[in-house]
DNA sequence: GCCAACGTTGGC
DNA sequence: GCCAACGTTGGC
């Protein structure tokens, strides 16, 4: 099967590509969203290419790329009492949700700004831009994965 | 900190 | 199944 693209949303207060880059590999715990969910489950599969998003940050950004190193899985997150991402209503009979494990690539020397990809016509389509759109798994082709890259100087 | 946009919940 | 109320996201 081919390879997909993806880009993931992370608030770098909770967990930066920095994070990433000294963990090598990371679950994606605490997506809360079933379109978000949907991808990872149903979507992403190793060896997947990701733009990982800097959200809430000065400035909002692509800050590097990331892989999808292992398929959906059940969060754990969820059936911890004590977890932010507690769901009492998942089970682990029928866990609810499920995330993927992500593994570093690189960091971009600069971020990719949000204004950079905004002034990018290639990019015009990308979800990420869209008025509203809070998604944090998104997917990207190829085209705008590889036009990021460059900007990022790899 | 504000607030627009969106997703989810729950009463009916 | 509708939809108002509420909570969250995320740029600014």
């Amino acid at each position: 099967m081919a390879k997909s693209y993806w880009l993931m949303k992370s608030e770098p207060d909770v967990y930066s590509i920095d994070h990433l880059k000294k963990d090598k590999t990371t679950w994606w715990e605490g997506v809360r969203n079933y379109q978000a969910r949907n991808f990872m489950m149903n979507g992403m599969k190793p060896g997947d290419e990701v733009l990982f998003y800097h959200s809430n940050a000065e400035p909002p950004g692509v800050a590097g790329l990331a892989e999808i190193t292992k398929e959906a899985a059940p969060d754990t997150a969820q059936f911890d009492p004590k977890s932010e991402y507690y769901d009492e209503k998942s089970t682990k009979a029928n866990p609810r949700w499920m995330c993927v494990q992500v593994g570093f690539k690189a960091k971009f020397k600069d971020i990719v700004s949000l204004n950079d990809l905004r002034e990018e016509k290639a990019l015009a389509e990308m979800l990420v831009l869209k008025k509203g759109q809070r998604l944090s798994v998104q997917p990207v082709t190829k085209a705008e994965f590889e036009k990021i890259k460059k900007m990022g100087g790899l």
